[in-house]
DNA sequence: CTGTTAGCGCCTTCAT
DNA sequence: ATGAAGGCGCTAACAG
C-alpha cells in the first residue's frame, strides 16, 4: 500500500495525499480529512525509505552509550527517546561497552545508517586524543551531542555538569560541619569522573589540613563483593574517615551497605555523599543526600540545541549546569 | 557521491557497480578489483535510503517497551542490544511508557519504519483484548517476540518465565519455614504480574488455612512514600504478616525500607522475597532473598529464535522458563 | 488549492 | 560477464 491506493481511493493525487502527509498548509480542511480518513481506514503509513531518498534524513538520531543496564544511562535514554520522539525523531540505540576503543566503529555503524545526529551518553567517550580526533572529525559530517562530556569544536555540542565545583562544594561542607577526614570514592576514570576528583582535591586542599586527613579510592571492579571488601581494607589500613564522596549513588549505596555490616551508624560517625539523586538515594534507609547532576536539564537542553542546529541557527555549544545538593538523611548540614 | 559516479570512474555500468556491492559472483575478478578501489578512494558508502526502498528491509529490529528507565527493561533492552548487534542488527528504540492504549501507534512507528521485526519487552501489551488482536494482525506483516508475555498466534513467539509456580513454591517454602501470615504485593496488572498474583493465590489456597491469614495489596502508585504509608496502613488495619513477596526487587526494597524505618527485624519477625534477581538483591542490607526470572535467558531465546524466523526455518512459538528461587538474607529455608 | 512530473540511489530482470 | 532500463514510494517544483 502506497500513496497512490490513497489517492486512488479519496479521488485525489498523490501530491495531495503528499501534502496531508506532511501536514501543509495548502490542503482544504475537506480533502484533509477525507484523505485522512482514508489512511486510518486502511491503517497507511508511509514508506520511510522512499521518503529518506528524497530528504536524505531519516528523522533518526543515533544515540551511543556504554550500557543501558546503568541507571544513569538508563535514565539518560528514556528521556531522550521521549523527548525526540515528541519532536518527531527516532531513537537508534548503540551500546558500546565499557571499552571506549571502538568508538570508531560505533560511530561509523550509526553513520552509515544516515541518523540526522549523534547524541554520546557519558563522558567515557572524550578520554584519549585519538578519540577526542574522532569526534571532531565526525562532527564534520553531521552534529554531535554530548551529555555529560565537554569537547571544543565545530558541531559538537556539549551539555555537562559542573562536578568540579560539586564536590569542592561538598568537601566545604563536610569540613563546616566538622568532619575533619575524608573519602572520595569512584570508580571511572571518564571526564565527568576526574572533574568530581579534582574538586574534592581542590576542596581538600584549601581547608589547608594536613594531606593525611583525606584520600581517595578508585574501585577498579565494579562487583559489589569487591569494593565492599576494598573499603574494608581501607578502613582498618589507613583510616576511618568521617565523610564518603562517592562519585555516583551506586556506590554509595554499597558505602551504606557497608557501614550496615560493620555496625557503622550513619550519618552518626559517618557521613555519606551520593551522586545523581537517582532512585537509589531515595530507596535506601537511610535516605542518601546526594548531589543532583541534573540529567534532566543535560538531556533536555541536548534536545532543544539539537533542534536549533536542525533549524539552521547556531545554538551555543557549551552548556554548563550549576551543582545542586540535595540534602537528605546521610548527611545534613547544622546551617 | 553515488554509484553512478563510482561507475563513470571505472568505466563500466552502475549494475556492475551493484553487483560488487552486493558481492555478486558474476564480476570477473579484474573488474571487481578495479571498482573496490574505486569505492575505497572515494569512500563510498551506499545510500541505506535507496537500498532499503529496492530491498524494504533495514536490517533493524523494533524494540517496544515501556521505559528503559525500569530496570526489567533496561537489562533486557541491554541485552537485546548486544546480541541482536553482534548478528548484523541495529535495534531501533521505542518507549511508549505506561499507558498501554496507544500500542497502534507505536507499532505503527516501527512498522512505518520497516524493521524487519518487532520485541516487546514486558507483558503489560498484551492485557485488552484490542491490544491482543492488534498484535496478532501486526504479526501478519512482521514477526513479533514477546518477552515475558504470552499470547499464542502465528507469527508471534513468546519467552517468559513460570512465574505462576514459582510464587506457589514460595508461598509452600515460607509456610513450610513457619511463616504464617502472608502478604503479596504487586504494583502492576500486567499479564506478567497476574501469573504471580495468581501463583501465590493458588498457593495459600493449597495449604486450607483460614483466608485471613493471606492478602495482597495492589499499589496503584509507584511512588515510594506512597507505597510505605500504604503498608503503614495495612500492618495497622489488616495484620502483620510473616512474610512477603513482592512482584519485584524494587518492591522489596520498600518493604526493607519500610521494616527498618519501623525496626522489624528481618528476616526474624518479617520474611521478605523479591523478585528479579536484580542489582537491588545484591545491594540491599540485609541481600534480597529472591526469585531469577531468567531474563538473560529469555532474551537469549528470543534473539535465537529470531535468528531461526529469519533463516526461513518455523521454531517454537513459546518458551517457557522455569522458575528458580535465589536465598540470600531476607529469607532462609531450613531445608 | 490541486495535479503532473521529474528525480532521489539502488537493485534486478532482461538482453547481449 | 556486462549493460540498459524499469521500478521501489515519496517529495517538491512547476503548472494550472
Amino acid at each position: 500500500m502506497n500513496i497512490y491506493d490513497i489517492a486512488n481511493r479519496a479521488n485525489v493525487s498523490i501530491a495531495t495525499v503528499s501534502r496531508v502527509i506532511n501536514n501543509s498548509p495548502k490542503v482544504s480542511e475537506k480533502t484533509r480529512k477525507k484523505v485522512h480518513d482514508i489512511m486510518d481506514e486502511l491503517g497507511f503509513t508511509p514508506n520511510v525509505f522512499a521518503r529518506g531518498l528524497g530528504l536524505n534524513t531519516m528523522k533518526t538520531i543515533g544515540i551511543l552509550c556504554s550500557d543501558p543496564s546503568d541507571i544513569y544511562v538508563a535514565r539518560a535514554l528514556s528521556y531522550f527517546e521521549k523527548m525526540l520522539r515528541e519532536n518527531g525523531y527516532d531513537s537508534l540505540l548503540c551500546c558500546s561497552g565499557y571499552d571506549t576503543e571502538n568508538l570508531k566503529k560505533y560511530i561509523n555503524i550509526l553513520i552509515s545508517k544516515s541518523v540526522d545526529a549523534i547524541i554520546m551518553i557519558g563522558s567515557k567517550y572524550i578520554s584519549s586524543r585519538d578519540n577526542k580526533n574522532l569526534i571532531k572529525n565526525s562532527a564534520k559530517s553531521l552534529p554531535i551531542f554530548l551529555i555529560n562530556g565537554f569537547l571544543k569544536a565545530d558541531n559538537v555540542y556539549c551539555s555537562y555538569y559542573d562536578d568540579f565545583n560539586a564536590t569542592k562544594k561538598i568537601v566545604d561542607m563536610l569540613y563546616n560541619n566538622g568532619k575533619r577526614k575524608l573519602l572520595f570514592l569512584y570508580n571511572s576514570t571518564s571526564q565527568s569522573a576526574k572533574r568530581k576528583l579534582d574538586g574534592f582535591l581542590k576542596g581538600c586542599k584549601n581547608l589547608k589540613e594536613p594531606t593525611d586527613k583525606f584520600d581517595t579510592l578508585l574501585c577498579e571492579e565494579n562487583d559489589i563483593d569487591s569494593i565492599i571488601s576494598l573499603l574494608g581494607d581501607f578502613f582498618e589500613k589507613e583510616f576511618f574517615p568521617e565523610g564518603i564522596v562517592a562519585s555516583d549513588d551506586f556506590l554509595a549505596m554499597i558505602v551504606l551497605k557497608f557501614a550496615k555490616q560493620n555496625n557503622i551508624e550513619i550519618p552518626g560517625e559517618l557521613s555519606v555523599i551520593g551522586y545523581d539523586n537517582s532512585i537509589f538515594s531515595k530507596l535506601s534507609y537511610p535516605e542518601l543526600t546526594t548531589i543532583d547532576s541534573g540529567l534532566f536539564s543535560l538531556c533536555k537542553h541536548s534536545v532543544n540545541t539539537l533542534l536549533k542546529v536542525f533549524d539552521g541557527d547556531s545554538p551555543e555549544n557549551i552548556c554548563l549546569l550549576k551543582p545542586d545538593i540535595i540534602e537528605k538523611d546521610t548527611f545534613r548540614s547544622k546551617t
